[in-house]
DNA sequence: TTGTACGCGTTATCAT
DNA sequence: ATGATAACGCGTACAA
């Protein structure tokens, strides 16, 4: 492509006066603006932005740190959400390949050589180490769903523990006692704090905690195949629980499946409440009461943060907790008590 | 950063022995380099990836052209694709985000002015004008599910008329005469090439083509609330059909809720055949019989084209079509004629 | 108002 | 074996 010199030696004129005339200084005259200008046009000249990051020493580009894949469905919404705040920043989004053969490999090192002007991280598989190198890096660091903050590192997540409120209080209402968790593996901020939310309800609601209304998995995804296996220990209970709270819609559907496979029927036989108000919610039969939380707006947010702290260096980092709602559908008995009273076979 | 100069005067050596010593040229004692590389370390020196792009004339980042959003299904597992290849490949993936309210932007020069070396271009709303600008400016490019290319431009697709005619096929074999065609506006390489799949397969099995089977949307979009709208006039006919053949999976969902909302049970009523085979084809009921296209698979080979392509001047582009495969589950009937007669309660 | 000179961090060429 | 110098494409303090 045509180069900023191209552009003087067309125009009659030097290199700093077509700088110039790119970045709207007023020293310029208007007849030599016209003119430079016109030749632009002419040779369809557009600045590289590469070169004007290594003298301005940014990039106008934004990593993302992603710890797990792209087509789950949390982490495409996300993209989505920061997609949409992207368009007509004047910044891009860059994927940086984790080099994991590489023992030297380091994320953080990585930015700084691409010279990238902030990152945000989400997935559900925290790297603890990049992420602590983050924060004293002080490259501008949005997490999500992650409670870690820095000078200039924030975070945004949503209101877990009212979302988690509001689903058991739900079922309390309808009349269970006997409510069962199922969640991933208790490894990163997200599933502990739901997890936590789920004791407290029980605890202001004055219900009884059972150990074995809890089913833990050994992995961190929230799966549709961790749910199916998390749901099968919950079933073979001596004193089995009426309802089942999820920490994630694929999870309340796995497990949908354990019950649907042992004859159970949803809701006369038992509840369930999932988390997050996908979009698979509408297509499980029968619909699945949730909890909603906006992702695609957190990832809106998110790098909106991001944006602001990049362009404001005083900017002070927030900690954004973003509501949640619970989503009354069917899988509880589709309008409470009278549903569910009816007794339960099995 | 430290910088490659803070590594040389560290060392007490020139830039130029900094350079060859990280880019591993021969011409350098043994005990320099030692000394060098010491430094380097103690220094958590890393070279500038912009800089060294500016001299080489590269950027070791491919971009990518969306013209859908990240949170498509499609689109999500192609990422997921491109990633996989990605790794250690020592490439970044760079997503130029869309300046659409300025008028004057353009894509191609976007990637030039990042220095990108190749561009993978995906999803389903298919920009020409941009796309015959990538074939003409000879940056390295890899299509999906579209059918152009050029002397750097090569495309992958999966065999669509394949899929189709197994699907009609099989509907055909298992007693099906009159098959239905469900469709989003017939507007880019893959709707298309998919009708045209099912038109030849009704001519090849000797089937009759009713104008009135086919129901083609006005919008591009795969989705299951077109599948949903689509299906409505199929029901309203005199005559209906008694399969429908759906050109995506959420098209076929869709199409079964509408079914199920006119109290029609699918198989009984209806057969149905959807198009991807998603993770949601075992959620459905019945399950949904598909054809499978291994779209991780066409991403991680785009990518890998590409990385063929940028790294070797003279490599001709290939024109890739992956094989498809028809899945039965249940939606047809789960084992052909015998269940379809056999009527089946609620 | 315009242009010269230097620097951003790196690599390539060519002396030494 | 080592280093001085120019170059990649651009922005900017300063001189003219």
């Amino acid at each position: 492509m045509a180069s900023i010199s191209d552009v003087a030696k067309l125009a009659g004129v030097s290199v700093t006066t077509v700088s110039k005339v790119i970045n709207n200084y007023p020293d310029v005259s208007p007849k030599t603006r016209r003119k430079v200008l016109n030749i632009i046009n002419e040779m369809k000249f557009q600045p590289n932005v590469v070169a004007r990051g290594l003298v301005k020493g940014r990039s106008w580009s934004v990593g993302i740190f992603l710890t797990s894949d792209f087509s789950n469905p949390f982490v495409s919404v996300v993209m989505s959400g920061l997609k949409k705040t992207l368009e007509n920043s004047g910044y891009d989004l860059i994927y940086l390949s984790q080099g994991n053969k590489d023992p030297q490999y380091n994320f953080v090192k990585h930015c700084l050589s691409r010279n990238v002007d902030g990152v945000v991280v989400f997935g559900f598989t925290g790297d603890e180490k990049y992420v602590r190198e983050l924060i004293c890096s002080e490259l501008p660091t949005v997490f999500i769903d992650i409670d870690l903050y820095g000078k200039r590192a924030g975070y945004i997540t949503s209101d877990n523990v009212n979302g988690i409120f509001q689903a058991v209080e739900h079922l309390y209402n309808i009349g269970h006692q006997k409510i069962a968790y199922l969640t991933p593996k208790l490894g990163n901020y997200v599933t502990k704090i739901r997890y936590e939310g789920y004791v407290e309800a029980l605890n202001q609601l004055s219900l009884d905690f059972f150990q074995d209304y809890i089913s833990v998995g050994t992995n961190l995804a929230f799966s549709l195949q961790n749910g199916y296996e998390l749901m099968a220990p919950l079933l073979s209970l001596p004193n089995p629980p009426t309802a089942v709270l999820c920490a994630s819609d694929l999870l309340a559907i796995g497990a949908m499946r354990a019950m649907e496979e042992r004859g159970l029927v949803v809701p006369r036989d038992m509840a369930v409440v999932g988390f997050d108000d996908s979009d698979l919610c509408d297509l499980t039969r029968p619909k699945l009461t949730t909890v909603r939380q906006d992702i695609k707006l957190i990832g809106e947010r998110a790098l909106g943060m991001l944006l602001e702290m990049i362009n404001d260096s005083n900017y002070s980092p927030k900690h954004v907790i973003m509501p949640t709602e619970l989503i009354v559908r069917e899988s509880c008995g589709s309008n409470g008590l009278s549903e569910v009273i009816t007794p339960v076979a099995q």
